[in-house]
DNA sequence: ATAAACTTTCAGTAATTTCTGAAACTTTAA
DNA sequence: TTAAAGTTTCAGAAATTACTGAAAGTTTAT
């Protein structure tokens, strides 16, 4: 299984983007691949492709099952697993953000929460809580509102993308016409 | 300079998160310290509180720098330099999105502008070329839309935000208003 | 110009993360 | 029940990343 030039410095870059990304080299490499071949792919030509170990690959697409990004697909009279893509770019890129959020928010989220009920009768540093405070909500609110953003699916969240700047002005525009009776929150 | 075992908690806790989040240990660690900090430190303070070394601690502050989520503050009559976080709460959380916006998709973006340019004449790939625009529509369309959130500014923002799944809402209504002459773009 | 107070750099070391490949395991077919 | 075809695991090796501390650099005061 040949990689034709430009697969290939694709499969490179998100090799090398991988580790930014919250995964590793062979990881994101494995995932261009799949992304980009339109043809379900065994465990190992992923490896040949990509002249990794066989181990390699296999800890790669757990992973990559892990973040639901991959999924396998059997095809009939075939003893091996093939695998493809688990859904559209779109579904892909949610699913990176939500599992991100998953790591690099919620437990920092916990931690806050937890700080913040032990504290008050242990300590005297009031600033420190008011700023363990700002945070929490903060990341709060941001959890909050991406799954909202989630929920609105695909189309009325390219919708409120393509506005633009417009957003403001609607925003502008619903205080006028429900000033006083906004729902709170 | 002792730290109060929530601010000990907290530093830890951002020590770890910090590989997540683009940097490393140590670099959460002083951010962590700096922001639960009411008064300026200094970069032997940092170390001490710490148990780095001040090598370690000069490069740690130099990335926050870079990072503009930590600034210089100069106590008139010292000689030494004290470092404050470089704002509050919410632009610091900008930051940190602005900046791994720039490391984890601009470079992506260029690479695939480049692929889209190259290819045409040189392959018959062409499901490969409309998996790659595909993806380079969708990061151009995030970017263009962070981009547009961040304008809004905070209050806006929060507006945006606490209005939670009233966003579907709003945008129905915007359709019967604007029907058949949204602007497009 | 010198020294004191401080900062930065960087070569080498330590710690962490990733990768390999062989062994153990699983599944299917005969 | 065995062997063939495949997968997973994991101990150790390789590669990468982070840290230390000593040396070089900078700035300010005298």
């Amino acid at each position: 299984m040949e990689m034709s030039p430009t697969v290939k410095s694709a499969v490179m870059h998100f090799g090398e983007m991988g580790s930014r990304w919250g995964f590793n080299r062979t990881v994101g490499q494995i995932l261009a691949l799949i992304v980009l071949t339109e043809h379900p792919l065994a465990a190992q030509q992923i490896a040949d492709a990509l002249s990794i170990s066989r181990g390699n690959t296999s800890m790669g697409l757990k992973e990559l099952q892990s973040w639901r990004l991959v999924k396998q697909h059997h095809i009939s009279g075939e003893r091996k697993e093939y695998f493809v893509p688990a859904g559209s770019i779109w579904v892909l890129a949610n699913r990176v953000f939500e599992e991100r959020r998953k790591r690099e928010i919620d437990p920092t989220l916990s931690l806050l929460r937890d700080l913040m009920m032990d504290a008050p009768a242990e300590e005297q540093d009031e600033a420190v809580q008011l700023r363990l405070n700002e945070i929490h909500d903060l990341l709060e609110s941001v959890t909050a509102w991406s799954q909202e953003l989630q929920n609105l699916g695909p189309e009325k969240l390219d919708t409120l993308m393509k506005l633009g700047s417009g957003v403001g002005r609607i925003l502008d525009f619903k205080d006028k016409l429900f000033m006083g009776k906004t729902p709170s929150q």
